[in-house]
Parts: C-alpha cells; structure tokens; sequence
DNA sequence: ATTATCACG
DNA sequence: ACGTACGTGATAATT
C-alpha cells in the first residue's frame, strides 16, 4: 500500500511511558529482565507502537520528550506541577532503553530544553500542517485536544494503552460544544489540579463550557463582565481574573517553540530488524523475538519458511543402506504422529539424524525394515517426549532403545512455566528458531492439514531433529547449573518408559457395567427433572447455571448467597445453605450429582474406551504441572468418583483384564504432612509421626490443649484435621474460617496456637518465603524447582498467592517426587522377579495393579516395601494395601 | 474461547 | 481495607 498523502505520527513519550507503565502496574515484578531491570512500559509502549504503525502506515513520526522539571512555564509560575510526585525509579530507569528501542524502530525522539513535549508537538504540527500532512498526536493527556485541526487528529489513550478515543474538531464540539481552541479558555477557567495551577474559584466543567459557549473565551468573558448580572460567580471571576489568564497561558501549548527539528528529520527509516533482536534479546522478550522471526521468515521468502533449509536423504526401501551401522552411539529421533492420542493418531513420518546426517521419510512402515528396527532398539536416542515416542514405536513393534537427551522434560525441569508440549514452540522459548512450530507448518483448527507429501513436511521433520540437536548440550549445561541432573536421569527420564508402559497396558472396563448404570441414571434424572419443573411451575434448562438463578433467585425469591461475575451462584456450597427453604434444592443438588455421574463419567467413560481391547488409555502429562506432579488426560483417571457412595460405584466399572486376576491399589498415607515434618524438622511433628500415633488427633491435643488422646472429641478432631490441611496449602485465617465454618479471628487463633506449638513448622514456613523473595524460586527435596515472579509484588493477591506457592510447592512437589520414584523401582521389581502384576494407574499418592490372585500376598509384601523405602526421610512412610475383583473393592 | 461447576489428591 | 486455602481435567452452557 502507498501513502497518497503525507501522514505525521507524533507521540507523547513521557505520557503514553507513564500510560503503558500504569498498563501493567500490577505485573511489574513480572516484567524484569535477566538484569533485573523492570520491562513493563517498555514491552507495552511497543505494543501499543506497532498497533499505531500498522493503523496510521506514517511516512514520519517523532516521539518528544520532556527535558526535564524546569521549564518556561515553572519560570512564570513557580508552583507548576509542583504537586507532582516523582517518577517511580521502576519506570525512570526504563526510559533510556526506550528511547534505545526508538532508534531501532527508526524513529527520531527528542526533547528541547525549557519546554515540554506538548510545545515540541504543538510546533511540529503547525509546521506540518504548512505543509500538507495528515498529523496524528497520541497521548494520554486530555489537554492536547486544544491541538486538534481538520488536518490534525488528537488520538487520547484509554483503559491503559489498549485502546485510544480520537478527538477531531467534530469529536470535541460534539462532546464539549466548544472548539479546540476553546480548550485552552476551559483550563485556564478550571485549573488543573494534577498540573497544579489554579482557575477560578468555583467553576467546573460544567460552568466552564455555559461561560465560555456564551462568552466565546476568557478575553471575551472579562470584555462584558460589567453586564454580567450579580452572583457570587461574577465576583469569583472579579477576583480571580489574574490566576484565569496566568492558567490560560500555562494550559496553552507552544507552536513556535525554538525546536532544532523539522519535518524533514522525522522521517521514518524504518525498522532496523538486526538491531531490534538483539534489543528483544536484552529485554528477555521471547515473544517478539518469534514474532520477529516469523515476519522475517513471511518476509524473505515466498515459501513462508523463516528456516534455512536443510539437505536430507529421503529414505525409500532402496537406500536404507545409506543409514550405516548401528554402533550403539547416540542419534537423534522423531516420530511424527498427526493427532494429539498417540495411542491412536497415525504415524504419519519420521526423521533421524545420524552423523551429521539429517534422513527423513513420510513412511512410517519402513521402520519395521531390520535395519531400521534394529537402530532404533540399539542406539541411545535424543529425543523430543520420549513417553510419544515409545508408544508409537511401540505400536509399530519396535522396542525404544535407552533415551539420553529429551528436550521437552529436560526444558520442563528447567521452567516448568509455560512449558510447551510443542516441539517449535518450546524451542522459541530457549531462543532457537531454527524450527517452526506445528501450528505455523500445519496451520490450526478447521484449516488444519498436514502437507504429508510435500518436501516442506519432510523439511521440518528435519528441523525437529536438528533443533533437538542443537538444544542438547547448552540445556544440559543448564540442567547442571540448576544441580538437576539428577533428578533428570534417576527419576523423570526412567519414569517417561514407566508411564508409557502403564499407559498401554491400559486398564479394562467393563462396559456392560457402564450400560446398566447408564439406563439407570437416564430413568432416575428424567423422574427428578419432572419433579423439579413441577417445583418451579415450568420447565428449563437446569444444567445452566443462568436458567436456575433465575428459578431460585427471581421467581422463588430464594436469598442470594454468593454472585459471580456474571450473575447468581448457584454452587454447592451456595445451594447447601438454601436447603430446607423449599424441596426444589434437595432435588437440584441431587440432579446435579447424578448428571454429572452421567455425562463425565458413564457417558464419558464409555466415549474412550478403545474397541480393540475393552480398555481406556490415558495419557499422563508428565511435563505440565507446576509443582511435579502428573496429569492424567482422555480419560482423566485421577478423578474417578470415590467420596460419595453412588459415584464410588463408577470404580465396579475397572477390572483385571483377565479372569482370576484382582485390582490391587496401595496409597501412602498422609504423605504430604510426612514431607513436611520431614523438611520442616519439626521435633512435635516428627515425634507424633514415629510413635504412630493419629496426626489429626494428636494435632487436637496439641491446639486445644489436652492432655489425653481421649479428650479429642471427634469435631476437634475433625477440625484438626482441616488446620492440618490448611497448613499443607500455606494457611490463610480467611481460608481456614472459610473451610470450617469458624470466624476469621477464631481461625487466626487456631493459627496462632498450631504454630507455638509445632514451632519448626512455623519457622520453615517463614523460611521459605523469605527464601523464594531471595532467590525467586522455591525447590523439593530433589531440587525440582517452581519460580515465583510474583512473590515481590506490590500487588498483594499476587504477592500472597505466590507466598502460599512458596509453603506448598516444595510439600506438594516432593511427595510428588517420593512416589515417581517408587513407581520406578516398582517397575524393576517386578520385571526382576518375573510377576505377572502390571502397574496400571497412579492417582497422586496411590499406586493401582492387577495381579493374578495368587500373587496378591506377594506384591502386597513388595509394594509397601518399595514404596516405604523409596526415600529415607526423619519420619517413617506409612502405606496402606487393599484388592478386590474391582477397582471399588479394592478398599479396606 | 471462556465460565461455572464438580470430580479427584 | 483489601480478599485467598494447594494441584489438576471434563462437561455443558454461553460468549
């Protein structure tokens, strides 16, 4: 597109900076560098720049600045934004790196001393006005209206800088009734107190504009203020006259400021691309730094590859010979699979690169060739999610070999914030653009499609390998640094191989089971949905929480407990406490739980099961979760009903998957609060948990003071148990009183009392928030880390939110890490001894099998004792065995 | 695509 | 004065 007209862009620096800082005021500890300079004016000054450039398309463009406090107008009037508090150093000190980012979009910025940037702009847009220009002014202050021309368009920021209200003379007399110029009369008749300066006593906007539509200005209101009839406004005006031409002076922008500039200066180069990356670079911002490379590559090539393309052999039947021997060294691999279930998602290619040597092929089959198969069960592999890989090797019949380098868990123990499962994605957030991202190469959504017979496919096969390739030794080094190598190669390297083995043993359902119970909840919700339309006098949807509201809330005028944001609440909690008002909430709660029965877990059970073999297999995201845990996805399996009876039935669904075969399932019991009288050191703690002795129990005594055990009545105990709890989590009096139905200042006694009497707990638990505000990261006991930018926030939900992190993280984390190397072990043992038991699911700090019923006895014996010994803590670990022919009869 | 709700540890 | 318990995933309704 050419510009038919000349267009000027004039920016106010230091108002949109203070615009752009305010933005994202409360993530400003999150915008820092690795220098710890703050970012985040910079980083939104360069979003809104971009919007602006790409709306207006300018052929000139300057951004002015204010020189400095003392100006022409602190001269006339000494007081002048002399009210004005200092510059917050977190924004100051981001001022000479954006005007370093200016250069590097080549536009001009400059400041003139005595003046302020208004009168730089003012004069410059005079200037070109002269000459024909198109002239935009953006800025977040009002008072720059009084700029606005036919030829001249004043754009205010609002709501932060995301969006800008234009002000045109139209725009003005539409929403004022006066002309820009008029503006000036109105500050000089108001004042303005964030300036600083005076106006006349008593007139506001309001009496500003009747004056001024009537009088025409200032010099015309006091040309006939002797006809004016009396009023206390005439004699404010007598009296102040002085201050309203002082303020009307200071209000007025200069248009014939002695700038050094003109039109010609402004010119726009352009962006310098070089000098920009290594500015993004500076500032740590990885998102325009792939945004940079991906116009780049759209840019420079007709192809859209910002890639520099790689020369492969494309492997045919004919010359696998080319591939060499396997010597067991290392290669690097990847399976290409179209669908995010490897289970089921077809492979559709794969790449390898050997001896510097990048072969790539968009048929899969062949890696069943000897050759091939025997490469990849006999070399050591560098891999991007080994866990993928395995399965779908595995579903070709082809055994992995030993991984020793996988991108995507080394890169999630590194961060685990925003951890991308895509391998071009998470190789942009290590800086290393040699790869695109999936979506970028095979596009999202409905115009999703993979391009398998293109040379373009096979090209960024490559990539993949190469770009694992180049991560491997610098993310190592890292791995090191971070004192994690350890974790990597005993635990969650080993445990990927396990969770792909439990995860194609898969478990069976039964899915006659799932039927019945499927014409059962169908007859019971359509005999509870009548009689709730009865209740209500008409029928609605109540699965929608709108609908109902208004049922509860308007029509049976029931009492409003709780609003969300976008109307009534109409939760558990909430419909809990209108029970007994009317029936109709006995039956909606109940309608609730057997609807949710049905969709999530009948219905939605009975969608994944795999026809082939009666079983569902989940995926666990192992390279998710922010403190270590996993995942279970399609179907999640961690969240099988089990608290209330009717739902616990959903378990008669899961069987062995063969006949005289049991489910067998082991938990640790209270692992978390072991972990923490383990690295709190807690002496009251420990004690309790040596003697065996019921921690919630011996919680009671210890806060309500008891002597004997047979004192704690069972409330006590149970609200024991819930302090207990809320220690886990990083304990709030609000959220404690919350859970318990106690008041804030009786669970802040609670508090109180716990921590006098577990003091290494309360000693840990300061601990470790002073340790994360230091370091900015918190670590288990495996040293598995979780960062925590917000911990320094003057925002205090932040602030807190990241305080509780900081106590629960390293408990969470590292019972997390406890029980994956349990799993590991377990595994091993029992290959090693030859059971038929298979390891089929984990659910946080369980473990569940099936067995032969005669081996029950045995793996009992084995399983308490490699989940027992799996860590050597100060306290014991307690595990606890239950089997039976289902999953809901294995319980004690 | 986001929100409310509810299932689990 | 503010306004929260920690970690997840699936569903249906709504935008």
């Amino acid at each position: 597109m050419t510009n038919s007209t000349k267009k000027l862009l004039l920016i106010d620096g230091n108002s949109v900076a203070f615009r752009a800082f305010y933005a994202l005021y409360n993530q400003v500890e999150k915008f820092t560098n690795h220098d710890g300079l703050h970012t985040n004016a910079i980083y939104s000054f360069k979003i809104m720049l971009d919007k602006l450039l790409k709306q207006i398309d300018p052929t000139n463009i300057l951004v002015a600045f204010d020189a400095g406090r003392t100006t022409f107008r602190t001269e006339k009037y000494a007081d002048y934004k002399g009210q004005r508090s200092k510059t917050p150093q977190e924004l100051s000190e981001q001022f000479p790196f954006l005007r370093e980012m200016l250069i590097d979009y080549g536009i001009k910025s400059y400041d003139l001393k005595n003046y302020e940037a208004d009168d730089i702009i003012g004069t410059l847009a005079k200037e070109a006005e002269g000459e024909g220009f198109q002239i935009t002014i953006v800025t977040g202050d009002r008072d720059l209206t009084q700029l606005a021309t036919d030829q001249t368009t004043v754009a205010i920021t609002k709501k932060g800088v995301s969006e800008i209200e234009e002000y045109t003379p139209e725009h003005i007399e539409e929403k004022f009734g006066l002309n820009p110029r008029q503006i000036i009369d109105m500050k000089g008749l108001v004042g303005d107190t964030s300036d600083n300066y005076p106006g006349v006593t008593k007139v506001g906007e309001k009496t500003a504009i009747k004056l001024l539509k009537k009088y025409g200005s200032i010099e015309g209101i006091y040309d006939q203020i002797d006809e004016m009839r009396q009023s206390k406004m005439k004699e404010h005006l007598i009296e102040d006259k002085e201050q309203a031409f002082m303020s009307k002076d200071l209000a007025r922008i200069r248009q014939d400021a002695p700038i050094e500039v003109d039109i010609k200066d402004t010119e726009w180069s352009g962006i310098d691309y070089e000098k920009l990356e290594s500015f993004y670079q500076q500032m740590d911002f990885n998102r325009f730094l792939s945004e940079l490379h991906q116009n780049q590559g759209a840019a420079s090539s007709e192809s859209a590859s910002s890639v520099a393309p790689i020369d492969y052999t494309e492997l045919t039947a004919a010359n696998l010979t080319e591939l060499g021997k396997s010597d067991g060294s290392s290669i690097t691999f990847h399976l290409e699979m179209d669908g995010e279930n490897y289970h089921k998602a077809p492979t559709i290619g794969f790449a390898i690169l050997k001896d510097d040597k990048y072969f790539v092929s968009n048929q899969p089959q062949l890696l069943k060739e000897p050759v091939l198969k025997e490469l990849l069960e006999k070399a050591t592999l560098d891999v991007f999610n080994a866990k993928r890989n395995y399965v779908g090797l595995n579903r070709l019949g082809i055994q992995m070999a030993p991984v020793d380098f996988d991108l995507l868990l080394v890169s999630y123990l590194l961060n685990n914030t925003d951890n991308s499962d895509d391998l071009g994605k998470l190789a942009h957030e290590h800086q290393y653009y040699q790869v695109q991202s999936d979506e970028d190469v095979y596009g999202k959504g409905a115009k999703r499609s993979v391009p398998v017979d293109q040379p373009e496919f096979l090209q960024h096969l490559a990539h993949k390998v190469q770009a694992i390739h180049d991560l491997k030794s610098r993310l190592m080094a890292e791995l090191d640094d971070h004192e994690q190598t350890e974790l990597y190669e005993t635990i969650e390297r080993p445990l990927s191989i396990v969770l792909a083995q439990m995860e194609i043993a898969g478990i069976k359902v039964d899915i006659d089971r799932l039927m019945q119970m499927r014409s059962e909840f169908k007859e019971r919700l359509a005999e509870i949905e009548q009689q709730i339309y009865q209740e209500a006098g008409e029928e609605f949807n109540i699965g929608s929480p709108k609908q109902l509201g208004v049922i509860l809330f308007e029509k049976l005028k029931l009492p409003v407990i709780k609003k969300t944001k976008t109307g009534y609440s109409t939760a558990v909690s909430v419909l809990e406490k209108l029970q007994g008002l009317n029936p109709i909430i006995d039956n909606i709660l109940l309608y609730r739980q057997l609807s949710k029965l049905q969709s999530t877990y009948v219905e939605g059970l009975l969608k994944v099961v795999f026809k082939e073999d009666s079983k569902v297999h989940t995926r666990y995201t192992q390279t998710l979760t922010s403190t270590g845990r996993l995942s279970s996805v399609d179907p999640n399996l961690q969240n099988i009903p089990v608290r209330l009876e009717e739902g616990r039935k959903i378990r008669q669904a899961f069987v062995p998957s063969h006949s005289g075969w049991q489910i067998f399932s082991s938990d640790y019991s209270q692992i978390e609060l072991r972990v923490l009288a383990h690295i709190s050191g807690d002496e009251n703690m420990q004690e309790a948990f040596k003697t065996g002795a019921d921690i919630h129990a011996s919680t009671a005594m210890k806060i309500f003071n008891l002597d004997s055990p047979d004192e704690v009545t069972p409330n006590m105990r149970r609200q024991a148990k819930a302090v207990n709890f809320g220690i886990v989590y990083g304990i709030s009096d609000f959220g404690l009183a919350q859970n318990i139905g106690i008041t804030r200042k009786a669970a802040k006694k609670f508090i109180e009392t716990y921590f006098e009497s577990f003091p290494g707990v309360h000693k840990y638990m300061t601990g470790i928030v002073e340790l994360a505000k230091k370091q900015g990261y918190v670590e288990t006991l495996f040293h598995r880390r979780r960062y925590l930018p917000e911990i320094n926030s003057k925002n205090y939900n932040l602030r807190s939110f990241a305080e509780r992190t900081a106590m629960n993280s390293p408990i969470q984390g590292s019972a997390a890490d406890i029980i994956k190397i349990a799993m590991i072990r377990m595994q091993k043992m029992l290959r090693e001894k030859g059971l038929k038991a298979k390891m089929l699911l984990q659910v946080h700090d369980e473990l569940i099998f099936e067995a032969p019923k005669e081996e029950i006895p045995v793996l009992k014996e084995l399983v308490s004792k490699v989940m027992d010994s799996a860590v050597d803590l100060a306290v014991p670990l307690k595990v606890e065995s239950a089997s039976g022919d289902t999953w809901f009869d294995a319980k004690k």
